[in-house]
DNA sequence: GTTAGCATGTAAGGAGTTACATGATTTT
DNA sequence: AAAATCATGTAACTCCTTACATGCTAAC
């Protein structure tokens, strides 16, 4: 299973943790959780809820096909359930550390569930993920010397500016460490943007 | 051809166009350029020059075995030199200002390359990847809207510093267009970061 | 002596996109 | 009247990574 796969299927496990969904309104959260570029598309999430309904860790039921509104003519939903099989593979993951969870794709989706976990494992999470990003610094620096003169002006400028974008993750980062380090008061995550 | 080898050939016909090298040193050029998280591979590497070769864009030739130094025992190197083919693609890709070239992987490469083209093609790049990036702005905002109250603190944290990278980035794009319409001085594009 | 770097490749497999297939309803 | 949104899927194809295969040299 590569590693997008993976977060999906955890994103899956979590949302319909939360509540039972259909396919395509799944999807547009899952959008939004992966928070991709491109859209995440039917041939990939279909096969992937089909294989996780065959794995047992959720359930599909038609939708009941009037409660009040005669829903006129629209087309049969399937909807999605976390079954007890699911719920306890979602708490596997949850409580995941290993260096895996720090990579770009997986480690926004661990964020999205963090208010579900442990201060601990919030914390190796994330001192994880800042280790991760100061390996990367240390490659754009190493590159940057090595090419210094061979680069242009705007070779130089972009590698300037993903390097600023990585520090400033770190920084980032460090606040979250740090609210967790004081409490984890989870208001003072949105408090200093901008 | 997917959009990670369109890149990857644009890169090894500018690099070429530089000097004749060899598949290492190539590759080792190639992780600066395209400045990935994780390395080219040599299953990409390689079978994509072989292509190439393939396609008349670039030749191959073993190189000569002793000049001045012995080479004690080293293997033999294949170095890869820019064919006349090349030299008309790499300017037909040069020009190229369609919307693949400000997608994040190919912007990249085009921006190590501005200082070949004309102030009107790097302006058209310039422009086309800042209207990308507002789109994608756009869509983060409207996923923050919708989503507000059902993403807890963390989840939020991250929507406000994707937003804020993105803003970000659209700053520097706007730095280097204007620097662009006050006559391309190359020096100041590295003069205003941090 | 053993790890890291130099150097070039192949084979197999998996992941995920694109395009296709179908059709109703709502908005512009 | 067209375009967008709702809704679910399949099949083929392509790309790319991983693992394998091989072997020398320099540094630690």
């Amino acid at each position: 299973m590569g590693r997008r796969t993976e977060s999906l299927e955890f994103a899956v496990l979590g949302l319909l943790g939360d509540a039972p969904l259909h396919g395509y309104e799944l999807r547009k959260r899952l959008n939004v959780m992966l928070g991709s570029f491109r859209a995440l598309s039917y041939g990939t999430l279909y096969p992937a809820l089909k294989h996780m309904v065959a794995a047992g860790f959720i359930s599909q039921t038609d939708e009941p096909p009037a409660i009040t509104k005669p829903l006129a003519g629209r087309r049969a939903r399937i909807v999605y359930r976390l079954t007890a099989a699911g719920r306890a593979r979602f708490a596997e993951l949850l409580s995941d550390v290993s260096p895996a969870t720090w990579e770009d794709e997986q480690f926004g989706v661990h964020l999205n569930f963090f208010a579900r976990t442990s201060t601990e494992t919030r914390l190796r999470i994330l001192e994880g993920r800042r280790a991760r990003l100061e390996e990367r610094l240390a490659m754009i620096e190493k590159s940057l010397e090595l090419t210094r003169e061979r680069l242009d002006g705007y070779g130089l400028a972009l590698q300037e500016h993903s390097k600023d974008s990585v520090q400033r993750e770190v920084l980032w980062i460090d606040r979250l460490i740090d609210s967790e380090r004081r409490g984890g008061d989870s208001r003072t995550h949105t408090a200093q943007h901008g």
